[in-house]
DNA sequence: AATAATTTTTAGATAAGCCTAAATTTTAGT
DNA sequence: ACTAAAATTTAGGCTTATCTAAAAATTATT
């Protein structure tokens, strides 16, 4: 019987990431735009609201445990590990709210910072039954789209923004860009929520303020 | 209008406790008899794969937040506040085990670990809506009472004798009715101890015999 | 192109939670 | 009661994720 040599075999190792590493992951796949763009140390420094000299102690691990590409002075981008772990937190992310809004009656402006916190319990037969008990959405409360468990993301419906809506023409709201409590507040005051029916009644081109009635 | 006394005011300081600092109250909590007795730095290192000086680090720590009563040499006690904190970590670590089990599915064996991660988010509301979804269950899958969101706890389960449980239901042993010492000692061997879950697999109606599993 | 401004990194420090090794207190055995 | 054993605490270090201050690299301005 012929030896096999050790060296031939490679692991995935999973969950790699501490919260703190997860939540950085999350961000920079957030801020590159899904993964395009580079992003730079400042940038996530406002973030993560540390400093930058943090924020480099971080992308060095980061970089050590390959889940991304880095190179002093030149800002980030995922690796496809990093991606996947990335797209894995915002699955999770997304799940929980999608529970807390259908099944726990939150609002759907209060469901953020929960949901924060629900994401990094990662085992992957938790968000499996969790995702089946919701019937598989394919979109959370905001309208954003639930990456599934392989990284893949469900077709996003086209959405286009309001600002560039001609005035007097129906528009469906798809979803919200920013996670700001106050602002999502605001909007669900207003009665600005995902799916509702809005049309652009003025636009201020003198800055950029829209009149709209629902 | 007449002043008010600043001094007649008490706040309750919400989640003064980190993840670690809960874990510590909710052994305390549990090693102690649910408060009844001291419990050993050798004993709460045991429990928490830790070394007995990483353990007098923590007692200080606690001490000085006023969680637990604490004495060089003597061993600990929750303080009124200590306990209460403790109360609500096992709250909503077996209403997310009740979740678990009715809602997602798992089995009752499964749920622990997952409860663990769980009970930490802290959130009252969360934790108000969850027991609102789960029906305000008042024992979780394995038997054991959910404390209130006050402090106090209901009625503690009620005991039937295991001949006329069904067969494949596991149930916890509340005690045993005789104290021949030979009929204890058999018990003890096979680990049907008060405490210990098992199984009915068994019936075997011709002489009233059981096969148990522990 | 040279310098000023900005961004980013390095160096050295801190708090939480853990460690080992040594000292101290309590408990148990004679 | 006195010594041996066990339990507990103290002292000094380590790692993670953060910080401030200073140095270095990049970008922008003149």
């Amino acid at each position: 019987m012929p030896g096999v040599s050790l060296q031939a075999l490679f692991i995935w190792r999973c969950s790699v990431a501490s919260l703190t590493e997860e939540n950085y992951l999350k961000l920079i796949y957030r801020l590159s735009g899904s993964g395009s763009q580079e992003v730079s140390t400042n940038a996530l420094a406002e973030q993560t609201g540390t400093r930058a000299a943090s924020v480099t102690d971080m992308l060095r691990k980061l970089s050590e445990k390959q889940l991304i590409h880095y190179q002093r002075y030149k800002g980030v981008t995922l690796t496809p590990q990093g991606r996947l772990l990335a797209l894995q937190v915002v699955r999770r992310h997304r799940l929980w709210e999608v529970f807390l809004v259908e099944k726990l009656g939150f609002g759907w402006d209060e469901v953020h910072p929960l949901a924060e916190e629900l994401e990094h319990i990662a085992s992957e037969e938790l968000v499996r039954r969790l995702d089946a008990f919701l019937g598989s959405p394919q979109a959370d409360p905001h309208g954003d789209p639930i990456p599934r468990a392989d990284g893949s993301l469900p077709p996003a419906p086209t959405q286009w923004p309001l600002s560039g809506w001609a005035t007097g023409r129906p528009a469906r709201v798809a979803g919200v860009l920013e996670d700001a409590p106050a602002l999502l507040q605001f909007l669900a005051r207003t009665g600005l929520t995902p799916g509702s029916v809005v049309v652009v009644e003025e636009r201020n081109d003198f800055d950029g303020s829209l009149l709209v009635s629902v």
